[in-house]
DNA sequence: ATGTCTTTGTGAACGCGTGCACAAAGATGG
DNA sequence: CCATCTTTGTGCACGCGTTCACAAAGACAT
């Protein structure tokens, strides 16, 4: 996962918890694709299996959502489609504006999903003046000297963040003070935000880093230096570790400068 | 975040909790900060500010490690750093390989802090014969057909999927097949893999989502059609919705087909 | 050496999330 | 109309994670 929720003690939201939240655009998916199939309805187990959850699980999901199954038959796919697009606001247009157009942000651009569940990218953000004009996915780069005026005449509530490290908490200060209220924070940095606003994040870095430490855990404990209590002697080679890293990046680089 | 954790009950590897895990890069990323600045020591108040998270929970996930602070004082940083950098495997050198050169995966092979923990990218791989040999980010990259050969021949056990959704689980079992136990997947598809494989899913399309939902409460029910019992006839409307979304995007695309 | 002050490390309580297991509900066939 | 069979919806118990609150430990001054 990469994500992880940020802030806010899993505050419940209309009685619907967190969790479920989170799998609800699981079930989107897995549901939209039997859609397409044109299949009418499904049971909990197979529709468990398909978004790679237990079948109790979901249906104690949907549960929250209310009664929209049928006992003996189960569920009525384009229905519980319409209603999970609803609960989540999918039903709707929600302009999004991308800051910070390196490689990461111009391939958000180019995203196809994006678009395809009622999120339409407004604009495209960047603080390089020679990428101003510049189309990327065939919309035109604009300075972050406009993005004041670019979210407020879109109306613009969620933004998204791929800058280097050192200019994301600037940039979203400007796009809260601007009247942004949900960031997804693709920079290598913590975000203060309002209360109110919502961050989420999604760090490449620290998603290898959990898997390597399951990694090492599974080629067992024998390559590694000691497993009991670790030796004071390794106090003294920790300065010679960090020294190594305290070259040219030292995590500052979200995928390229903008 | 994007980030969660697949499949695996939240197994405590070596008596050290998952959600303690997942912290630990936040931590060292901090900590990776204040030894650049050559701070000497660090409290628990401080350096929980820093990560974002609450100092008590700091405390307890650094007394899963043992007993590295100095009462009154606070925590070592760089033998901090020494140490979470050691549980978390990073003092080694991870081979990873980033199937699928298309833009994301373009933008994931020019990311800074790949290299900069221990993870180095030992190989560019995409269907697209056009792409064999063209350079991405100084790595040549090479035919799906090498797959196995690569893997093998560079001890690699990460792999990063940034496949179109279509092609990922085929992409998946190759990589398992070729002794690849941890993998970071980009596209939208839920990955079955076998037991010992650990997969972390990054979706943006969830994240984005998952904000809407919150933005939708924030905005208030008064937008809503309805915030009691669904309509009956809102069923009739279902099919209209999906009937729309059966265009040529069907969350199919990941970044750009390879 | 002794007292004070700071900060860690952790016992305990609480709340959320998960999974089991089953009763209720409805479809289906005779 | 009744019996049977399938599948939902959920009460309950359990375990993980978070947070509080405080005792233990060490630094530091006198």
């Amino acid at each position: 996962m990469a994500t992880g929720r940020t802030h806010r003690p899993a505050t419940r939201s209309r009685g619907i918890p967190e969790a479920t939240v989170a799998r609800l655009p699981l079930y989107l998916r897995a549901l939209t694709a039997l859609s397409e199939r044109s299949v009418p309805t499904v049971s909990s187990e197979e529709l468990a299996a398909a978004a790679g959850v237990n079948s109790a699980k979901l249906r104690k999901d949907f549960s929250y959502l209310g009664s929209y199954g049928t006992r003996g038959v189960g569920y009525d796919v384009e229905y519980l489609v319409y209603q999970i697009s609803r609960e989540l606001g999918l039903t709707q247009d929600w302009p999004v504006v991308i800051v910070g157009i390196g490689n990461l942000g111009a391939a958000l651009a180019n995203y196809g999903g994006f678009a395809s569940r009622g999120f339409r990218v407004a604009a495209l953000i960047d603080a390089d003046p020679a990428m101003a004009g510049k189309p990327v996915a065939g919309i035109g780069v604009q300075h972050t000297d406009e993005l004041e005026h670019i979210i407020e005449s879109n109306g613009v509530s969620i933004g998204v963040i791929a800058t280097p490290a050192g200019a994301a908490q600037q940039v979203c200060d400007r796009l809260v003070a601007a009247g942004v209220t949900s960031i997804l924070n693709f920079a290598p940095t913590v975000l203060t935000v309002p209360d109110g606003v919502d961050v989420r994040k999604v760090d490449l870095s620290i998603e290898l880093q959990i898997l390597a430490f399951h990694e090492q855990r599974k080629a067992g404990e024998d390559g590694g230096p000691d497993g009991g209590p670790p030796s004071p002697a390794a106090r003294a080679a920790a300065a010679a570790v960090t020294g190594h890293r305290k070259g040219p990046d030292g995590d500052v680089p979200a995928v390229m400068p903008a």
